[in-house]
RNA sequence: GCUGCUGUGGCUCAGCUGGUAGAGCAGCUCACUCGUAAUGAGCAGGUCGUCCGUUCGAAUCGGAUCAGCAGCUCCA
């Protein structure tokens, strides 16, 4: 017999050699039908593993994320026996569960499009009805590669196994078998709401030289309901789109005559300003100073710089006289220039030269996207130099900058660290130090990250800060990079307290990252409903009639007097009209203001939080606003 | 760049199997002078992304190209 632990903290004995599923039934047929997979002593598992020891075991339902996975990837599973049936002789390649559902890669003989989609689907329904059992089988990997022979992709993924001489795991289930790790459920019943979203391509392994597969997404859940739940909140977080919202709002337009080339219409300017003062603010604050350096630069530099060697094919070149010349796809080398205009002595260390650099790449067409993914941005930059010991420190007040310009906005975010890709200059001792000093200062700061192996800067490992859009998609907004090979290609200096030259390390980093993606996060977020410190119109005057547009007038001279943005609608139009579209516009204050409000001296404010409104005297909504507005609260 | 899809007035969209374009909103004009999300009437606005082709005739069919959308790859 041996001991099993439960959730609720309570022990049962079972025979050595009980499923999880087994454990689950005892518990009562609710919990045996609910579950989805188990987790014995923290390792996720499936509900088929048999238990051999005293443990603790948790059993995971569909609200449970690691059974959810197992959810998803038994509809991967059915996904893939259904296109099998419609499309017989269809390759499969790999099906796993993703974050809100699963895909599966195929290699039919036409590549599946959207319409795909409803026929699949309703066989899909078809094998949930069958309830057909989900069953494990393992066998040695001749007999795996026997039962696969038709399945060219599974025979390349399985011969890794088979050279490891491991045993293989198979899924089955009814004439569906497919190479596969589980978990998965017991059958196929409980798999009752199904909603295949699209059919895209996608490069087996994810490499562009392979060819490409025909991938179907999906997600599913237990209910109908909690399906039509999922899709509404998708409907939902569409309406924030800021390519959307940006054209309603008239913040940006991407126009054909410069793919991925914003233009910043009048609104959206105001708010890229208010955003790039609030940077200096804190920058100044922060004991940074600005620069600006050229836009475009030599060849030479760019090859001592490495970005020719190593970023060539992203860098917009031309010819000038004679000599080529590039738009700089990045601010540091510039900046360096700027160090090395004068000699540093120790004492001017850490020197923290920020600039809000216009930077251009080309990026791939296919890659572009709204505000979030452009070919020219201006990047928050700034490059800080120091001497070695200060590299914690420095990394620390950095972080804890960043941290404080999210809060401001209420935003969330995730910290992954990067390390040295393959395509890198420099000696690895150096990567090592940067890497360790990078860690080390997060550990410091007690933070938690995740980490990108060789997702790093040719130059240097990174920190990156991701933050979510409207779908959930993430974002790399600021990044904080170590590097020690530019200070040396650039062979800079400082003279030390010893009297010795010594060489500075630099720190690059950005905490918006690129202000137009950061802005295209911020509409998202705020959902157009800009904080009143950032709204481009902030106060919108509705007179009720034309016998009130005088006092409008004066009015919005007085607020005008304070700084304020304020407009006053004096079209022939009802005021419920002028609500409707000042509503519609998101801008945070509206102050009505008829024979009554002209009497007293007052106006009528309806404000976008119900709190603030009411009848106020002019002087009373000044000092309002202006409080809100200067304390840049939400 | 790759796979699939889309492209009609400023915006949102209609236009079936080919017979040389329609609506609502926005805009302009006029009337109404109005108390918290759309007052009414009238006017104006498009060579249907671009180029080539098929046809007596193309927004509708074919090809190329540009741009966009979803995804892959890449990245701030």
């Amino acid at each position: 017999m041996i001991k099993v632990w439960l959730k609720d903290g309570s022990m049962r004995e079972y025979e050595a050699g009980t499923t999880v599923a087994e454990v689950a039934k005892s518990l009562g047929m609710g919990l045996y039908k609910a579950a989805c997979a188990g987790r014995v002593n923290g390792e996720a598992c499936d509900l088929r593993t048999p238990l051999t020891a005293d443990c603790k075991l948790e059993i995971c339902t569909f609200d449970d994320p690691d059974g959810r996975h197992a959810f998803w990837h038994t509809s991967s599973h059915i996904l893939a026996q259904a296109v099998l049936r419609l499309f017989p002789g269809t390759k499969f390649a790999i099906g796993p569960a993703i974050d809100n559902g699963f895909y599966y890669d195929f290699d039919p003989a036409t590549p599946f499009t959207n319409e795909d989609l409803p026929a699949i689907e309703a066989e899909m329904k078809k094998i949930v009805k069958e309830a057909l059992p989900v069953e494990r089988i393992l066998v040695d990997a001749a007999e795996a590669q026997n039962l696969l022979k038709d399945q060219p992709y599974k025979l390349e993924l399985l011969q890794k196994h088979a050279d490891a001489g491991e045993q293989i795991s198979l899924y089955t289930q009814g004439e569906f078998i497919d190479l596969c790790a589980g978990p998965h459920l017991m059958d196929t019943a409980p798999v009752k709401a199904i909603k295949l979203t699209s059919a895209t391509g996608a490069y087996w392994h994810g490499d562009s030289n392979l060819p490409m597969l025909s991938r179907i997404y999906g997600t599913a859940y237990p209910k109908q309901s909690e399906l039509d739940a999922y899709l509404v909140m998708l409907e939902e977080a569409k309406k924030r789109d800021h390519r959307k919202l940006g054209k309603d709002l008239h913040l940006f337009a991407l126009l054909e005559e410069g793919p991925g080339f914003p233009f910043f219409l009048p609104n959206g300017m105001v708010l890229k300003n208010e955003l790039l003062a609030y940077w200096r603010e804190i920058h100044r604050k922060a004991g940074y100073s600005e620069i600006s350096t050229p836009i475009m630069l030599n060849r030479t530099l760019w090859e001592r710089s490495g970005h020719w060697g190593h970023y060539k094919n992203n860098m917009y070149t031309t010819t000038i006289d004679e000599t080529e010349f590039a738009i700089k796809p990045m601010n540091c080398p510039g900046s360096i220039l700027v160090y090395k205009t004068q000699p540093h002595s120790y004492r001017d260390l850490p020197l923290r030269l920020g600039e809000l650099g216009l930077v251009h790449r080309h990026e791939l067409s296919g890659a572009l996207h709204g505000l979030m993914r452009v070919r020219s941005f201006t990047q928050d930059d700034a490059h800080i130099y120091m001497m070695p010991s200060q590299i914690k420190e420095e990394i620390i007040r950095v972080v804890k900058l960043i941290d404080e310009v999210y809060s401001l906005f209420g935003f969330e975010y995730k910290i992954e660290l990067s390390t040295m890709p393959e395509d890198h200059m420099g000696e690895l001792a150096d990567w090592e130090a940067a890497t360790d000093a990078l860690r080390g200062a997060m550990d410091e700061l007690g933070r938690s990250y995740t980490i990108n192996e060789g997702d790093g800067a040719f130059y240097g490992p990174k920190l990156d800060f991701h933050l979510v859009d409207a779908i959930g998609r993430t974002w790399q907004c600021g990044t904080i990079q170590l590097d020690f090979q530019l200070p040396e290609r650039f062979e800079m200096e400082y003279t030390g307290e010893d009297g010795q030259k010594h060489r500075p390390v630099m720190i690059h980093r950005v905490v918006f990252g690129s202000v137009e993606r950061f802005i295209g996060i911020l509409i998202e977020h705020f959902a157009g409903a800009f904080p009143a410190w950032l709204a481009p119109v902030q106060v919108m005057l509705v007179p009720i009639s034309e016998g009130h547009h005088e006092y409008a007038q004066q009015v919005k001279a007085r607020l005008e007097a304070e700084g304020l943005r304020v407009e006053a609608d004096l079209r022939n139009e009802k005021m419920g009209y002028k609500i409707r579209e000042a509503q519609l516009q998101k801008i945070p204050y509206m102050l009505v203001m008829g024979d009554k409000e002209v009497a007293d001296g007052t106006v009528a404010v309806r404000a976008r939080k119900e709190e603030k409104g009411g009848v106020k005297t002019v002087d009373d909504f000044i000092s309002s606003i202006m409080e809100e507005i200067y304390s840049r609260s939400l």
